[in-house]
DNA sequence: CCCGCCAATGCCATTTACTA
DNA sequence: TAGTAAATGGCATTGGCGGG
């Protein structure tokens, strides 16, 4: 098979081409590190405690052992021969210091079975194409009749065209200034629905009138979280038919705007006085594909040309950044990686995170407590706050770890004071003379935010399965939903997101929900 | 827009390989 | 030989693609 020839995907390939050369040098300098990444990468750690103990000491210390497994056991094997006693004793000991990941209880999302809604979905499906127009319009999904749109390209008013196109152009709106070729100025069809999921495709062209109340029972569905291949079942009934495709679109245009605003609201979040884990998290595959790709892979490019080593592209790539006792997190996407297949995990690069921790932390009142690898250590360093990173490559998995309490600044200080002043499970511990201090290393907390997510997708059925461009999208989505859920949330969502795109310079109506045209927003 | 096709992938159950 | 880790079989879903 042929790859398309299509300029976005070479720009992508070649993205990927100039990510990969710059990480290759850092790759080979911390080679033994990777080992380590890779582990994470593809072992699950199993919670190892006393059955009675279990959710108290998933409270205190998340206590985990390693499983042994594929690939990586061997290399263990042969060099340090695993002692799982002694892991176990270091654990335990851990375990008797009482120290906690955080002092603040664990925030809860609303549980689906106890979450109440304005509605109930009978009164939903009552609801004409009418109806459910109004209120669409009622709660700005839709625009409010007669409202003044701006030219995306210039910025300035659209005006009301002269009918040029064809009978259905009584709603086209027309920019003075800007010009288009082959026609004397730019256009926008069916303005009243643009940068809504109406717009795109043919939603509203060849004489189709939007499916309103369809898309209304949509957003109640996506709202308490309904498997994707459930939704016909609840959003077409005999008389309004929704295609599989405009399904689809709808769904993509909605996790879009779910996603748009996910980003939005955490664009401004800063973790003060506080614990900060992090942690980088790619998508995976289960061994048996991986391995399988390869070999067709291979196969394939062989014929093309043999020097081809074949590459295996990263999606999904977030930095996880989690307050520990605010309980604030940020996910912030980063750009897809390519690497050689088979090759372990690659790195997060130090220039690729450095902008966005100095974005949402404040240095110099936070403690870290992190992900190992080296461009996590490289921007700890640089921004000067004493990290306790976890070791992901050994069975003792919750180091406690220990600094001087010279290195931290005044208002680090304080905050461990503040973590060591709990009773019952304080994060820090100083020592008896207060020259230094101990806390947890490890980043249990994203870990924790990364596994709520997952699970989110996996109900949706969508773990693994995103389409590549998608995967950001997919998993701020399921994040939002998971905070945010029911059909009130969704649509205002969808109100939010196009208040603030409609007209906007540079927000091409015909770029909406289209992530490779339109994903500034997602890197930004 | 509608439809059929297909590669990619997750997950469960079962089989195979390996080690003590 | 028994117990466990890894591999495999089988099934189901998703999303891209091309033609109508």
């Amino acid at each position: 098979m042929e790859p398309e020839e299509d300029p976005v995907e070479l720009a992508m390939e070649r993205d990927w081409q100039a990510n990969l050369a710059a990480e290759e040098a850092a790759r080979q300098k911390a080679e033994d590190r990777w080992d380590a990444v890779y582990l994470l990468e593809n072992t699950r750690s199993t919670v190892l405690c006393v059955p009675a103990l279990r959710a108290e000491a998933c409270l205190l210390i998340m206590v985990k052992i390693r499983s042994k497994k594929f690939g990586a056991a061997e290399k263990l094997k042969h060099s340090a021969k695993r002692d799982r006693g002694a892991a176990r004793g270091v654990n335990k000991q851990h375990h008797k210091l009482k120290l906690a990941c955080s002092s603040t209880p664990q925030q809860k999302t609303v549980q689906l079975r106890d979450f109440q809604q304005e509605w109930f979905f009978s009164d939903i499906v009552g609801l004409t194409d009418k109806q459910a127009e109004m209120m669409l319009r009622r709660f700005g999904v839709l625009p409010k009749k007669g409202g003044v749109l701006h030219c995306w390209q210039c910025g300035e008013r659209m005006s009301q065209a002269s009918s040029s196109t064809g009978a259905d152009s009584g709603d086209v709106k027309q920019c003075c200034n800007c010009k288009v070729p082959g026609r004397h100025y730019l256009q926008l069809r069916h303005s009243q629905v643009a940068w809504t999921p109406f717009w795109q495709g043919q939603g509203c062209t060849r004489g189709y009138a939007p499916k309103y109340a369809a898309f209304l029972r949509l957003c109640y569905c996506l709202g308490v979280r309904t498997p994707p291949d459930a939704l016909p079942h609840y959003v077409n009934d005999t008389k309004t038919q929704v295609g599989r495709d405009t399904l689809r679109w709808w769904v993509e245009a909605v996790r879009y705007a779910l996603a748009y605003v996910e980003m939005k609201e955490q664009k401004d979040v800063l973790l003060k006085a506080d614990g900060a884990s992090h942690l980088v998290v790619r998508q995976g595959f289960t061994a048996r594909h991986a391995k399988k790709r390869q070999r067709t892979k291979e196969e394939k490019y062989r014929k093309k040309s043999a020097k081809d080593t074949p590459k295996q592209a990263q999606h999904g790539r977030v930095l996880v950044m989690s307050g520990r006792f605010s309980k604030k997190t940020v996910v912030r996407p980063l750009p897809h990686t390519v690497q050689k297949r088979g090759a372990p995990g690659g790195g997060e690069t130090f220039r690729e995170i450095l902008p966005l921790m100095t974005r949402h932390i404040e240095s110099d009142s936070v403690v870290a407590a992190s992900d190992s690898g080296s461009g996590l250590t490289k921007a700890w360093q640089a921004l000067g706050v004493p990290a306790a990173q976890a070791r992901h490559g050994l069975d003792e998995m919750t180091p406690t770890v220990s600094f001087p309490s010279a290195c931290l600044s005044s208002k680090q200080a304080r905050t461990v004071r503040k973590a060591a002043a709990v009773k019952k499970k304080p994060a820090a511990q100083f020592s008896p003379k207060k020259r230094s201090f101990r806390i947890v290393g490890g980043d249990n907390q994203c870990e924790l935010q990364i596994a709520v997510g997952k699970n989110q997708l996996r109900r949706v059925n969508a773990l693994g399965r995103m389409a590549p461009r998608h995967a950001h999208v997919t998993l701020l989505a399921a994040r939002r939903l998971l905070q945010n859920p029911g059909l009130r949330s969704v649509l205002d969502t969808l109100r939010a997101y196009r208040e603030d795109r409609a007209g906007k310079v540079g927000c091409n109506p015909a770029h909406f929900a289209d992530v490779l045209k339109d994903s500034r927003w997602l890197f930004a």
